[in-house]
DNA sequence: GTCTTTACGTAGATTGCCGACATAAATCTG
DNA sequence: CAGATTTATGTCGGCAATCTACGTAAAGAC
C-alpha cells in the first residue's frame, strides 16, 4: 500500500526560501538605515540583493520611496539616494483598554499612531462574554468611523485593568480573564492575532517607544486610585514568572499603619491611592468628592489638597526608591491622575528618590511626567500589537504568502497614504 | 587616474557567505535537538541541509556523534538516529574572582565546567597595574596545571567586586576599574575576547544557567560583608543604564536606624551585613572575630549567633520582599556566608517576604539556596564566557575563518575528548 | 535469513546572493 | 548651458547554498 514509495520528505514549510525582507523593515523603522546604502552596510549584505528585498516590502505597500532629493544634507554630490520611509499606512489595527465603566477603543495605524477613539460605556461587571460582545461592536463601530475595510485590520490590542489573572507567560495571545480568553474570542472573530495585557505594562510599552525609545530600563508609575508600574527593560516588558511583576500597590510605606484591604497595613495603595487620599481628605473635613476633584482642588492651589498630593509624592518616592536602586532605570515616568498635580507629585517623589538612593544610581535617572495622557493605554496597546505583527519572522511569512512581484522602487514614488 | 573604473563595490565580508551552523550549535547545546531530524523540523529546514551544517561543526570538533544506538526510548524501528552532542572539550576558557585578598582563578570546558582551581594571593591595594600583572600570571599557571596549551583558550571572563565603577552597557568588553580597562588589557595579552562583570551579576547568570535555566526571573542574593543581588531576566543578566542595578545593600530598613557608611540610616549593609553582624555581637559581648567565625557558631547552636542570622534573614527579607513584588521572580536564591546557616536564614526570609507579599506573587516563588558553592563566582564567569563566544553570529565567523572541509558525521563517532 | 522502518549520504535542479556593468540623476566646472 | 564627475539604481551572468529525489545503511520484526 502505501509502503511503495521511499520515505516523504518532512513537509518542509514551502515558505523557508523566502528572502529575509523582514530585518530590512525593522532597519528601516528603528530609523537605522534610510537608504539602500545604508541597508547594505548594516546588513553586511550586497546593494543588489538588498534592493531585491526592498522591493517586495514595497510592492507589499510596507515601505515606500520617499521623494528624491531631500537626502543629503551637504558635500553630497552625484545621485542622491532614494530614501526609504515605513508606510504606516498599509493597515490598521485596533485596539481597546477595558475600564470599570466601559472600554475606550481607537483604531491606529502601523505606525501607532491615533486614527479614531471613542469611549464606549457599558458595565463590566455583566460578566467577560457580554464584554466581549459589547467590545466586538465597539471595535467595529471605531473602524467603520475611520472609514476603513475590515481587510485592512491587522491585529488587535486589549488592554485590561491589573486586576485580571494573566497567567500566560511572555505575550499572552490567549489571556484569561478568570481563565476567560478574552484574546482568543477576539482572535477568532476578527481573523487577526490578538495580544492582551495590564494596562501598566501597556502605559510603560508605549511611553518607552514613543517618548524615551533609548532607554534601556524604564519604569512607568500610574498613580490612580491604586498604584501600579510597568517595567521596560530593553524594549522588552518584564511580566514576571506570573505575569504580575510591577505589583507596588501592596509593598509597605515605612512609618504609616493604615490598614488595606489585602490583609497587611502600610500598603502604598492604602496610603497614597488616590481613593486612600480623598477618604483622608474627607474625614479631616475637605468636601472632596473623588480623585479628579481632588486634583482640581490641588491645582487651584488648595493647601490641604496640594499637601496631600506632595505627601503621597514622598510616600509613592519611598517605594521608588527600592525599585530604582534594584533596578537602576534611566528613565522614571510618572502617569495618571495625581500627575496631573505635576509639581507637587514630582516633588515629592523626587525627595524621597534622592534621599534614599546613591548618587551612581541616580546621576543619570530623568524622572518626569508621562509624555503621554489618557490616550496612553491605547497607543501602548498599538505599540505592542505593531511591534508583534511586523516582527522580522512575521513579516517574512507576511511576504512568502503572496505573489513574488516584481516592482521597481521608483515607480512606487511619492505614494504615501495621507494619514 | 582612478576615474577609470567603475565604482567599487561596498567592501562587504567575505565571509558572509558562510552558512549559519551557529543555530544549529544554539539548538544542540540548549537541548532544543538532538539530532538531524529534529534539528531540520526545529529549523524548517531540509535534512540535508543541516546535515551539512551539521558537518562543519564536527570538522571543527564543536559538535561529536555520539554512540548509535541510544538513541530512542521505545517503540522505534529503523535505524537509530546518530545522538549529535556538543563537544565541551573543543576548547577552554580562562576564569577569574578578584577579591579583596587576592583572585580565585580557573580553568574551564566549553560547557562550563571547571577543570583546574586555585587561589592566588596578592595585595588588590597594590593598584590595578600590579593585579593585571598578577592576574595574567596566575591565568597562566593555572592554564600549565590543567595541561592546557593557549592555543585552546577561546574567551576570558574577570568577575570584579561590586565596588568597581563599570561604565559600559550590557556585556562590558572593557570594563574599567576606576577608568582602568581591565578586560582590553587581558583581551590584549591573551588574544582572545575578555568579559568583566560585577561579581554578584556573575553568580547570579551561574546560578540560572546551570541549576535554573527554566526560569525567567531570577534573583540571586550574595550575603558577604555586604548585601548584594543579581537579577536574570529571560537568560540575560539586567545591569541597569549605569551598571549598577541589583544595589540592595542601600535599601533602608524600616525600624532600624543604625548610620552606614553613604550617609543614610538604616541601610541593608549597615543592618544586616555580615560586618555589622559581628561588630553588633562583639558589642553585646559575644567573642565573635569575623563572619566566618559568626558561622561557625551559629551552625554550632550558640543562640545569639543564631538569633542574629535569623534576625539579618527578616531584615533581608523586608528588603527581597520590596524585588519580589516588583519583579514576581520564579526562584531567588541566597548565596554566601550567611547561606551557610540554612535554616536560620532562609526561615528569616521567607518569613518577611511572605508576610509582605500578595499570594499571587509567591505562589510559585522558589525560595532556596544557591546550589553553587565558592566557585560560584567562576562558574558563573565561565558561563558568561561561554554564552558569549559561542553565540551563533561568533560561531558563524568562526567557522567562516577555516578550510571548508567535508566530513562525514559518522566518521568521527566515539571521540569526545575526556573531560 | 527477509521484510519493514527509519536515518544517512549524494546528485541534479532551483533559487537567492554576489559582482559587474550600463543607466539615471544630481552637483561641479568651464 | 554642455560636459565632467559623482553617486545611486536596475539588470544580468555566475556561484553557492538549499531543496527534492533517490540509493544505501542500520536497526527491529517475523
Amino acid at each position: 500500500m502505501d509502503s511503495v514509495g521511499q520515505q516523504l520528505s518532512l513537509p518542509v514549510s514551502p515558505t523557508a526560501r523566502v528572502d529575509r525582507a523582514g530585518e530590512v523593515l525593522s532597519l528601516i523603522r528603528g530609523g537605522r538605515a534610510r537608504t539602500i546604502g545604508e541597508l547594505a552596510s548594516a546588513m553586511n549584505l550586497a546593494r543588489s540583493t538588498v534592493a531585491q528585498r526592498v522591493s517586495h516590502l514595497v510592492a507589499d505597500g510596507l515601505v515606500v520611496a520617499g521623494p528624491v532629493g531631500q537626502a543629503e544634507s551637504q558635500g553630497a554630490r552625484g545621485r542622491p539616494a532614494a530614501v526609504l520611509q515605513f508606510n504606516a499606512g498599509a493597515g490598521v489595527v485596533l485596539v481597546a483598554q477595558l475600564g470599570m465603566t466601559g472600554a475606550r477603543v481607537a483604531i491606529a495605524d502601523l505606525g501607532g499612531a491615533l486614527l479614531a477613539e471613542r469611549f464606549e460605556p457599558f458595565p463590566i461587571e455583566s460578566g467577560p462574554e457580554a464584554v466581549i460582545g459589547h467590545l466586538e461592536q465597539s471595535l467595529i463601530a471605531v473602524l467603520a468611523a475611520a472609514g476603513r475595510s475590515r481587510s485592512e485590520v491587522r491585529g488587535l490590542g486589549i488592554g485590561l485593568p491589573g486586576s485580571i489573572d494573566l497567567s500566560e507567560k511572555s505575550i499572552p495571545q490567549a489571556a484569561r480573564w478568570d481563565r476567560f480568553p478574552v484574546g482568543g474570542r477576539l482572535q477568532a472573530a476578527f481573523g487577526v492575532p490578538a495580544f492582551v495585557d495590564v494596562d501598566v505594562n501597556l502605559l510603560a510599552l508605549g511611553e518607552q517607544r514613543s517618548a524615551w525609545p533609548g532607554s534601556d530600563v524604564l519604569l512607568c508609575v500610574k498613580t490612580g486610585s491604586v498604584i501600579g508600574c510597568g517595567i521596560v527593560i530593553n524594549g522588552e516588558v518584564v511580566r514576571g514568572s506570573q505575569g504580575v511583576a510591577g505589583n507596588i500597590g501592596h509593598i509597605a510605606v515605612p512609618g504609616d499603619a493604615t490598614p488595606c484591604v489585602c490583609g497587611n497595613v502600610g500598603c502604598l495603595d492604602a496610603v497614597a491611592g488616590g481613593r486612600a487620599l480623598v477618604t483622608r481628605l474627607q474625614a479631616a473635613g475637605l468636601p472632596v468628592r473623588d480623585v479628579r476633584h481632588l486634583v482640581a482642588l490641588a491645582q487651584e492651589g488648595v493647601p490641604q489638597a496640594a499637601q496631600a498630593v506632595r505627601v503621597a509624592g514622598r510616600q509613592i518616592g519611598e517605594v521608588l526608591a527600592y525599585a530604582v536602586n534594584l533596578l537602576n532605570p534611566g528613565v522614571v515616568a510618572v502617569w495618571g491622575y495625581l500627575a496631573d498635580v505635576e509639581a507637587e507629585l514630582l516633588a515629592g517623589i523626587r525627595e524621597s528618590i534622592y534621599q534614599r538612593s546613591l548618587p551612581s544610581t541616580t546621576q543619570s535617572l530623568q524622572l518626569v511626567r508621562a509624555r503621554l495622557g489618557d490616550e496612553a493605554g491605547l497607543v501602548g496597546a498599538a505599540t505592542l500589537v505593531v511591534s508583534q505583527i511586523l516582527r522580522p519572522e512575521v513579516i517574512d511569512e507576511h511576504l512568502a504568502a503572496r505573489p513574488p512581484a516584481r516592482v521597481r522602487v521608483q515607480d512606487v514614488e511619492n505614494t504615501l497614504r495621507p494619514g
